[in-house]
DNA sequence: GATGCGTGGCC
DNA sequence: TGGCCAAGCAT
C-alpha cells in the first residue's frame, strides 16, 4: 500500500474544476455568464442564500422563482403584506427566516435606499444574516475576499486537513483554514466551488475522491478513510410530544383557523385550533380541549417529525350548520386553503379530516 | 456553547 | 424504515 504525503491544497485546482463542472442554478451567475459580462444581483443572491439555509437546492427552486415573480426587487418585498410573504414561504420550514426576510427587506429599503450593504459587517447587521450568509453575499455578490463556511465547506475542510476535533468546537480552526485558502481573485466562485464540491464529490457518504480536484492534497484520503470526517458531537434523543387538533367545518364549507403567536415554533403561521403539545398522554389530547362544545369525532392521527421532537397529533372533526362566533380565529372557505400560511403539519392534520382539502396532500 | 427552530429525500 | 442530512440564525 502506498503512503502518500499530501501537498498543501491551493484554490487553483478547485477553480479549474468549477469552470468545468459547476452546477447551473437559477440564482447563480456561472463562469460562462460572467464572461458575457453578467453580474450577480445582490437581491437574488441574498434571497437564495436565506432560502438555502438548512434547505436543499431542489426544495428551494420553486420558492425562489415564485418570490421573484411576486416581488422582483427588494423594495417590492419590503412593501408586501406580511401575510402574503408568510403564505408564500409556507412549506419551506424554519419560519423565522421568513419573518427576518421581511424585516431585512424593510431595513434595506428604508435605511439603505434599497441597496444592499457590500461588506460582511454591513450585511451581518441585518436581520436573518449571520456569519455564513454575510460572507456568502459579500463574496458572491460583491467579490469580497470573505471566508464562507457552511456544512459543505466544513466537510471539505475537515477532510483536507483531517481535523479530528468534533464539531462545533472545531469551527474556529476550520474558519482559519478556509480564510487561508480563499483567493483574492474569484472569492465568490471559490465559495460556490467549495459548496458544489461538497454537494457532488465530497459527499457525506461514499465521496467520489477519484474525481476530486483536491485528491492530491487531502489528508483524510491519505489516511484511507475520508468518511470518518467531520467528527460530530453526539446528538440528543428526540422526545415525543402529543396533542390534539380540531377541524370544524360548516355546511357552507368554511373551516375554523387561527394565527399562531409571532415567536417560537411555527411563529406567525396559520393553524387549526390545537391543544398545547406536551409530553403528556392524558386528557390534554382528548376532545375536552376543543375550541367549542360539539359532538367531536375522531379522525385518526398524524405524526410529524420536527428538528427537536416528534409530534403525534390526534385529529378531531365536527360538521356544524352555521359559523359560531369565535373570539380567537376566523372562518375560511376550504377552497381557499392553498392561499393560507399553513405549515406542513397543519396541512397534514386538515387532510386527515378532509381528504380532498389539498390537491397534493401528504401524510 | 447549547438550545430551539421545519421539511423532504435518501439509503 | 428511521436516522441522517441540507448553502444556519437568534438567543
Amino acid at each position: 500500500m502506498t503512503i502518500r504525503t499530501p501537498d498543501a491544497p491551493t484554490a487553483s485546482p478547485l477553480l479549474e474544476w468549477y469552470d468545468r463542472h459547476h452546477r447551473d442554478l437559477p440564482w447563480r451567475v456561472s463562469p460562462p455568464m460572467a464572461r458575457r459580462g453578467i453580474k450577480a444581483d445582490p437581491y437574488h443572491v441574498w434571497l437564495s442564500e436565506v432560502m438555502l439555509q438548512q434547505t436543499t437546492v431542489q426544495a428551494v427552486k420553486p420558492y425562489f422563482a415564485n418570490f421573484l415573480a411576486k416581488w422582483p426587487t427588494v423594495t417590492d418585498l419590503a412593501n408586501a403584506p406580511s401575510e402574503l410573504v408568510m403564505a408564500a414561504w409556507a412549506g419551506l420550514g424554519y419560519y423565522a427566516r421568513a419573518r427576518n426576510l421581511k424585516k431585512c427587506a424593510e431595513a434595506v429599503a428604508s435605511q439603505h435606499d434599497g441597496i444592499f450593504p457590500d461588506t460582511e459587517e454591513g450585511l451581518k447587521a441585518l436581520p436573518g444574516i449571520g456569519d455564513y450568509t454575510a460572507a456568502a453575499v459579500a463574496a458572491i455578490a460583491f467579490n469580497r475576499q470573505a471566508a464562507v463556511m457552511d456544512g459543505n465547506v466544513e466537510r471539505v475542510i475537515s477532510r483536507l486537513y483531517a481535523i479530528a476535533t468534533p464539531l462545533p468546537a472545531a469551527k474556529p480552526l476550520m474558519r482559519q483554514k478556509v480564510a487561508l485558502l480563499t483567493p483574492a481573485d474569484r472569492p465568490g466562485d471559490f465559495a460556490q466551488a467549495m459548496m458544489d464540491l461538497g454537494a457532488t464529490i465530497c459527499t457525506p457518504k461514499r465521496p467520489a475522491c477519484s474525481l476530486c480536484p483536491f485528491n492530491g492534497s487531502c489528508e483524510a484520503l491519505s489516511l484511507h478513510d475520508p468518511e470518518q470526517f467531520p467528527v460530530k458531537a453526539t446528538k440528543k434523543e428526540k422526545p415525543i410530544r402529543r396533542g390534539a387538533a380540531f377541524v370544524a367545518v360548516t355546511s357552507d364549507g368554511d373551516i375554523l383557523l387561527r394565527r399562531r403567536v409571532e415567536s417560537g415554533l411555527l411563529g406567525g403561521m396559520t393553524e387549526i385550533p390545537t391543544t398545547a403539545w406536551t409530553a403528556r398522554q392524558d386528557g390534554e389530547t382528548s376532545a375536552e380541549a376543543a375550541p367549542f362544545k360539539a359532538d367531536w369525532e375522531s379522525a385518526g392521527s398524524v405524526t410529524h417529525v420536527f428538528t427537536h421532537f416528534e409530534l403525534r397529533l390526534s385529529i378531531f372533526r365536527v360538521a356544524i350548520a352555521n359559523r359560531l362566533k369565535i373570539d380567537d380565529g376566523w372562518w375560511e372557505p376550504v377552497t381557499n386553503l392553498e392561499a393560507q400560511a399553513l405549515p406542513t403539519i397543519m396541512k397534514k392534520a386538515i387532510a386527515a379530516a378532509i381528504p380532498l382539502a389539498f390537491k397534493t396532500a401528504k401524510g
